[in-house]
DNA sequence: TCTGGGGTCCTAGGACCC
DNA sequence: TCTGGGGTCCTAGGACCC
């Protein structure tokens, strides 16, 4: 088996050049929720020193002073450019496992191997002539090494986008030239710790004995270890349900009410709901958390969570809000400061398996339930909640996030009318 | 004043059982 | 009052990814 890593460059970044190009050149950041801190940065900026992470009133004096461009996150246009990126990766392989809203892996069986380097080469200039999106493409035996010659590909222009690791050669020489920590599974934990022990290098660890590195971090680091080797070991895309779905936000300003607690909890559990309906997936289980300010040192922590367990797996807001209020009472203490909350719902099965329980479930009310939130669903758009249950406040769990630095919907008016039916 | 959000997988340890 | 060993299941938390 080959691989291709395809992945977008500076990709949110890229997002908002592709309809600013007056952006192409200068240093840009794009923020995260609340323009809390910096989550995308161009080549122009990562030169300037700004790493993945800085908060952003670190980097507002570069802003106010014109040597930086900042845009507030904007997930409608990045989801919609990713869509048309991965539907030309679809044209270009017989099968792609899409990873995240930029990247992906092409599986390049039954393409003839000289045919795969003009293939992606060819993808390259397609997807930036059509989507106006930089990529860059990396390609070996396995998931790892694609990763390993993505990197190769991103960094130097020679390449023009495209770096292939075929023989044992190059693989040893690409892995001599990649420091340990920047290999795929290998984090901000282990790289230090390895680079303690004197690997510096990716061709260091794989020179290490695989008993070693096995007693040293276990099955993950078995399974790095094999696929440096070329020896594919990193499981395939296989569940497309998701097995969890997670709704959070921080909140611009912290809060202690138990009320605006509820009203907060209840919008996320809706949304989550709304989620599962759209996986057709229901959930066995709610779990609502609760985060104090971890950056408050001079205030009290605490980091609460509690999970409910429903007796049939449910999709509806009202079952899953039920239940998110019911954990939020559990674990609220009023004595403190609350600056982040979320609802996750796990534990998910199809929605058309769902298997009645045998004694005290009312039947009845879950058909009734499922068939309000689908007309729920019929009228509320993405982004528009026009309909909500009497727990949720009017307007949107977005509401008193800052995005101060937005760009336009370019490109989202199109979708929002391809999804009313 | 200001510090993201959404996932997956693995493991250690507790509860419980025989 | 004494009190072993092994198995399973569940959950919380750690580590990783983007």
């Amino acid at each position: 088996m080959r691989y291709a890593l395809v992945d977008c460059n500076n990709f949110f970044v890229s997002c908002e050049r592709a309809f600013q190009p007056e952006l192409e050149g200068r240093p840009v950041v794009v923020l995260s929720n609340n323009d809390g801190c910096v989550v995308a940065r161009s080549n122009e900026s990562k030169a300037m020193g700004i790493k993945m992470g800085t908060p952003f009133f670190q980097v507002k004096e570069l802003v106010d002073a014109g040597r930086l461009e900042v845009r507030s996150s904007n997930y409608a246009l990045y989801g919609d450019l990713s869509d048309r990126v991965m539907h030309l990766l679809a044209d270009t392989a017989p099968r792609i496992e899409i990873y995240s809203i930029d990247e992906a892996f092409m599986l390049l069986e039954g393409i003839e191997e000289q045919q795969v380097n003009p293939l992606c080469s060819d993808l390259v200039h397609r997807v930036r002539q059509w989507v106006g999106i930089p990529v860059s493409v990396g390609i070996a035996q396995t998931k790892t090494l694609a990763k390993v010659a993505n990197h190769f590909a991103k960094k130097y222009p020679g390449y023009k986008g495209v770096c292939r690791i075929e023989t044992p050669r190059q693989r040893e020489k690409a892995l001599s030239l990649t420091p340990v920590d920047d290999v795929w599974g290998i984090g901000w934990r282990m790289g230090p710790k390895l680079k303690g022990m004197g690997i510096q290098t990716a061709l260091d660890f794989a020179q290490r004995p695989l008993e070693w590195v096995h007693k040293l971090m276990g099955i993950t680091g078995v399974r790095t270890w094999k696929e440096l080797h070329g020896e594919a070991a990193v499981q395939e895309e296989s569940t497309q349900r998701k097995q969890s779905i997670c709704t959070s936000r921080s909140f611009a300003d912290m809060t202690g009410d138990l009320e605006e607690l509820s009203l907060k909890v209840s919008d996320f559990a809706a949304m989550c709901a709304r989620k599962l309906r759209q996986e057709n997936s229901a959930a066995y289980a709610v779990t609502t958390f609760l985060y104090t300010n971890r950056f408050r040192e001079d205030l009290d922590q605490y980091y609460p969570s509690a999970t409910i367990r429903l007796p049939v797996p449910a999709s509806s807001a009202q079952e899953i809000v039920g239940a998110a209020l019911k954990a939020l009472r559990t674990i609220y203490r009023p004595s403190f400061l609350y600056k982040k909350a979320g609802v996750i719902v796990h534990d998910t099965v199809a929605a058309d398996a769902i298997q009645g329980a045998l004694f005290e479930y009312d039947d009845a009310a879950r058909i009734r339930n499922d068939k309000l939130s689908a007309l729920m669903d019929s009228i509320n758009t993405e982004g528009r909640n026009l309909l909500r249950l009497a727990t949720q406040r009017p307007g949107h769990y977005a509401d008193g996030i800052r995005r101060e630095h937005c760009s336009k919907l370019y490109s989202t008016a199109w979708s929002d009318i391809l999804e009313i039916h």
